[in-house]
DNA sequence: CCCGCGTAGTAATTCGAATTATCAGCGCCG
DNA sequence: CGGCGCTGATAATTCGAATTACTACGCGGG
């Protein structure tokens, strides 16, 4: 029964009802326990229910000086069409997560483009801050803008390692390190003896932490590391396959493409003559759910990331991080898919 | 250099410039052409950024002014998992026209569930007011949220035509009237002379709009409409053969999986003994996306929702809509796929 | 010399809800 | 009969930003 108008406020009832906005508020918080006669209140309840009150979300919300909003921001688009659905399973753990939570997601889409990548600071003012904190999701991230972050104490979460030389950033990883030792450990287990790393050159964490790992499990053995860094995969193979290698640990799937196209090449078996792992499924060139693989379907042998998770957690960290402003860091176990690309070595190959 | 405590407000940074709220407020909405100083602008502008200012988007709203955030509420999970990937084409677009727009998105995700399903008025709150105005989408909507909606005279666009009988509604749909007729239309050319329909039992708009299109179409030929509204496939699929049809329209690929199944259970060849055309590929258990078909690879015939379109064409009409309140409604065309599983009738069948 | 006017601000109000301080009325006790 | 304590409600304030109403100041013209 509300007039053209479109809104009913406390006060609006309260007239109605003859009493003070004051006590419309108590009615509907239910701190009329002892306050309010059981007439007054009924009077009051008959007319929310006529008007067909709803509370208004910002007045409340303004009181509470926190929006219960969270923002997503993502250094690529959040929606990502074709192949290269990366992002998903993270956004899928945060709206999940949000949900249980509470909170709204606020995603910056509004900012702009500049050399054809998201920035956080637009015209110096940090969209950000409209929400009560933010997750950060991207591999094309701004290390100058985390730095400003930081110093602003604005309260974020990383969804990835991330380090900054201006001060602690919390965030919510993979364990890289302990995934890629367990991967070496497994070879280990199956007979190899010489275990490469092929790693890509650019040295971002997630490589430092594969390379950290990959050394660990080395030394463990008290076998010299051999790491690879190359960007052209038929160099990569055969430096590795003069050092003799039987196994080698590449970091990335589409780099790992590369490594099997000239194995085969060579003539060389997989796994027969050459096993090969890959350090995660974090590729986009790679198909994370299980219906389908774009065009070879190898089942490469893998370690998986726990992007759910992470995008859950994240969250949680967040929320954390909103009661308590004290930096939190938390690394997730990856899974081993033990996949068709890795076996024991052949006996031709152990002396 | 903002304290630990949070947000910074405009009376802080008025306080810190040495001039009244006002001022500030005037500095950061440009009504300061002629009524303050370059020096005292040049000031407060100096505090704002070394704040790192933001308006805090609670109070404006409560003002009654915008904040460039256009709000997203979808009834069912808005990042889907499993085989289940309806919304993607439609938030890909929603999300590319946003960041066209200048506009951020906000998730409503807080709200909970009630009967395992999302609901815009919550607690006795429409949440939907944090933003400017807001795109629904999701097919299980709620009739009396939407009235409600109507009601309060707040903005927002349905993905999807919908109609309520308190007013007019503002969505962008897909033209199923019309992709149905052509079918129709196709078919006929083709020498079929007796083409069914058949229908679900619910009847949501999409199913209205699809059974207006073909007894359009069935009107034209001067033939009876050929409806059949059946749960159970084998029993759909036996009326229809009783009445001589060579052609049916079914409306669901779920439907027309089961349909598939029965034909070839009476030993019925597809498309040589019977035609079939999927109106529309909406239903979740097909992929939209080129790179996979769950189990069966059924190439069928078909029309393609324009999806991405219509979440980019949302985004617009939401926008003009935030300029000018007065309802518009749209619809896009559908792309016709000719598919695998309808041709020529075999003459046989033709008398 | 003083009114009028333009300038450059400031004070005060508004939005809607929550909360605190306050107040009116009543009964009871000294 | 006055004051205390309790009840049930109201007035006032708060949150942050936008806007309107207002004011202090200076200058020029009559």
């Amino acid at each position: 029964m509300t007039a053209g108008s479109g809104r009913v406020t406390q006060a609006q009832v309260a007239r109605l009802a003859g009493v003070s906005q004051a006590v419309v508020s108590m009615v509907l918080n239910g701190s009329d326990s002892l306050r309010i006669t059981p007439e007054t209140r009924d009077r009051v309840q008959q007319v929310l229910r006529e008007t067909g009150y709803t509370v208004d979300i910002m007045g409340r919300r303004l009181r509470g000086k926190s929006n219960q909003i969270l923002g997503v921001f993502t250094y690529e688009s959040v929606f990502p069409s074709g192949v290269a659905d990366f992002y998903r399973p993270f956004l899928l753990g945060i709206e999940e997560e949000a949900e249980a939570q509470g909170f709204d997601l606020l995603l910056f889409t509004s900012g702009g483009r500049r050399d054809g990548r998201r920035r956080i600071y637009d015209q110096g003012t940090n969209r950000l801050r409209i929400a009560d904190g933010s997750i950060l999701l991207g591999r094309h991230n701004d290390p100058q803008e985390l730095a400003q972050l930081v110093e602003e104490q604005f309260p974020f979460v990383f969804v990835g390692r991330r380090e900054s030389p201006t001060g602690p950033i919390s965030y919510v990883g993979a364990d890289y390190v302990a995934a890629t030792r367990e991967v070496h450990e497994w070879l280990w287990g199956l007979g190899h003896r010489k275990i490469g790393l092929l790693s890509v050159t650019e040295e971002n964490e997630p490589t430092l932490d594969r390379r950290t790992g990959y050394e660990a499990a080395a030394r463990k053995h008290r076998r010299p590391p051999l790491v690879f860094l190359a960007d052209d995969p038929a160099l990569a193979l055969r430096q590795a396959l003069d050092e003799g290698v039987t196994a080698l640990l590449v970091e990335s799937s589409a780099m790992a493409d590369g490594i099997l196209a000239c194995a085969h090449d060579l003539g060389l078996a997989v796994p027969a003559d050459l096993s090969l792992v890959v350090l995660g499924d974090a590729d986009p060139s790679q198909q994370p759910s299980a219906h389908a693989v774009p065009s070879t379907p190898t089942d490469w042998s893998m370690f998986r990331i726990p992007r759910h998770e992470m995008g859950a957690h994240a969250v949680r960290v967040l929320v954390e991080l909103l009661a308590d402003p004290k930096p939190r860091q938390l690394v997730l176990p990856c899974t081993f898919h033990e996949g068709a690309t890795a076996a024991a070595p052949s006996t031709v190959h152990i002396r």
